[in-house]
DNA sequence: CTTATTAATATGATAAACATATAAATGTAC
DNA sequence: GTACATTTATATGTTTATCATATTAATAAG
């Protein structure tokens, strides 16, 4: 059926997709799929410099073995991310890295199978860190009775999974893991604004692509902090956010994810060093 | 040439896209441009429900009178900012909202184009409200003796554009606010994250298209709070910036923002009820 | 040396044909 | 009559060929 480049590029590259991909990414399946992948990983990794022209759709369409269309509906997705831009007789070239939309799951996607993972780590970060305060803190002030309902209720599961001892050490931290991003997530709902729930789904994605996948098999996982630390510093967010101090809540979740940065990057450059 | 239809399509919905299409918007061309706008808006316009199926590549070639491979590039296109997913026999069919990709410029321009000005309008605000006093306690911390100067150059501005009279008042008005948009910039930059740039940009962008342009026809423009109120809000954040007082610059920054959010929803609240 | 003109190049767009995956319709067996 | 296999219809997936168009480079005219 198809040539034998074909084939090649569909099971190295697309085959351990569903494995391995950021979660929220759209799921491009098939010939198109894969191209997509090779050439936006390729981009994203500075094959060709920003202003360079990639090569012609002929070529590519000899180098991966596929027809035109394909390149081309590809050139289109990559396009529409803000990667290359095509002008006639002038070809297809890498626009400038500030085009880029770096807030897109496939284009963060790209980023981490690019390796380009130390500096993304730094940045989400960095975003956690300037965005999860402002959000504790209008949160305090504009939740719901349904808002503050969800929250208690979060932190009662965390409460309870900490106090509740499990034979099976890796099951409760799994639990603890999971009840600890429920609790995050109920702050931000409780903010009820849809671009920062997506902007948050695709930091919390990625990160934990970046984190668990990458470190787990070194032992390392999100939350690396020991749980009686974690707990502690969770307990007084919940409680400034109980008394409905907005200020001291979010000086209290500043003071968590401080902590969890440091230890993210302690653990990340051990590995990456 | 191209059929009738084409050269509708063009005029309506392509021809007038430079003027008013938000900034950061990869510009579409031709055909396929039009094709994209036109689909895309009114799939954000809510023309068909989500898990809906919208008409088959065969019927858009027939309705727009292009050739296939123009619906399916821009379907590719749409596809990549999550609004739309085809698979083979079961057509083409609508995301559920919460695939889409909210925070990508032309998704934001389509729904400014469809209509979804109120409702953006609040998510955008409460962005602002949420980051921004963020980014100066961030700021207030790690900038650097660069970005200091550049923070501080900028406040010199405004405050000379604020103190210098000018006979042409819309003049010196656009000053203000330019000189306004480089002081956020500035604490923006000393933060140093290529993520939280984008995402800036692409509020201020949106807010700029839905305030500025919008609002001006009816005397409003993007910063409606008075000047002197506006500078004085401004000043204590720079004061505390300058002292290092990291929660009391952003308490200040919170102050500001909160007092234009105000000022913002009145004068839309007006205009559009 | 400058300016038209022409030729080469790569994308833009159309058309026709066949492949493939999915769902609906049909038929068969028990 | 239900369950299961088979067939058929449908819409997208993919290839190929051809022409249009815009831009750059080469060439010729002044």
């Amino acid at each position: 059926m198809y040539g034998r480049a074909v084939a090649t590029l569909i099971n190295s590259t697309f085959g351990s997709r569903k494995a391995d991909a950021l979660a929220g990414v759209i799921e491009v399946r098939g010939i198109l799929g894969a191209a997509v992948t090779e050439l936006g990983t390729r981009i994203v990794g500075s094959a060709w410099a920003p202003g360079e022209a990639i090569p012609t759709e002929a070529d590519l369409c000899d180098e991966m073995g596929v027809g035109r269309s394909v390149i081309r509906e590809a050139f289109r997705i990559i396009g529409a991310k803000g990667l290359i831009r095509s002008r006639t007789s002038d070809g297809t070239r890498v626009l400038p890295r500030s085009e880029w939309r770096l807030l897109d799951p496939d284009v963060m996607d790209w980023r981490i199978k690019a390796g380009d993972t130390v500096a993304l780590l730094h940045d989400l970060l960095k975003v956690r860190l300037v965005l999860e305060p402002g959000v504790v803190h209008t949160a305090t002030i504009v939740a719901t009775e349904d808002a503050r309902a969800r929250i208690r209720t979060a932190w009662q599961t965390m409460e309870h999974v900490y106090r509740t001892p499990d034979p099976d050490y890796a099951e409760r931290r799994r639990r603890f893991i999971s009840a600890d991003l429920e609790f995050h997530r109920a702050f931000l709902a409780a903010v009820d604004s849809d671009l920062l729930s997506q902007l948050f789904a695709v930091i919390e994605a990625a990160l934990g692509l970046l984190l668990d996948v990458q470190m787990a098999a070194r032992g390392y996982t999100t939350h690396m902090i020991g749980m009686e630390e974690s707990q502690e510093l969770h307990a007084a967010v919940f409680a400034e956010f109980e008394r409905r101090d907005a200020e001291a809540a979010q000086s209290a979740m500043r003071r968590l994810i401080g902590r969890a940065i440091r230890d993210a990057h302690d653990g990340f450059e051990q590995r990456t060093l």
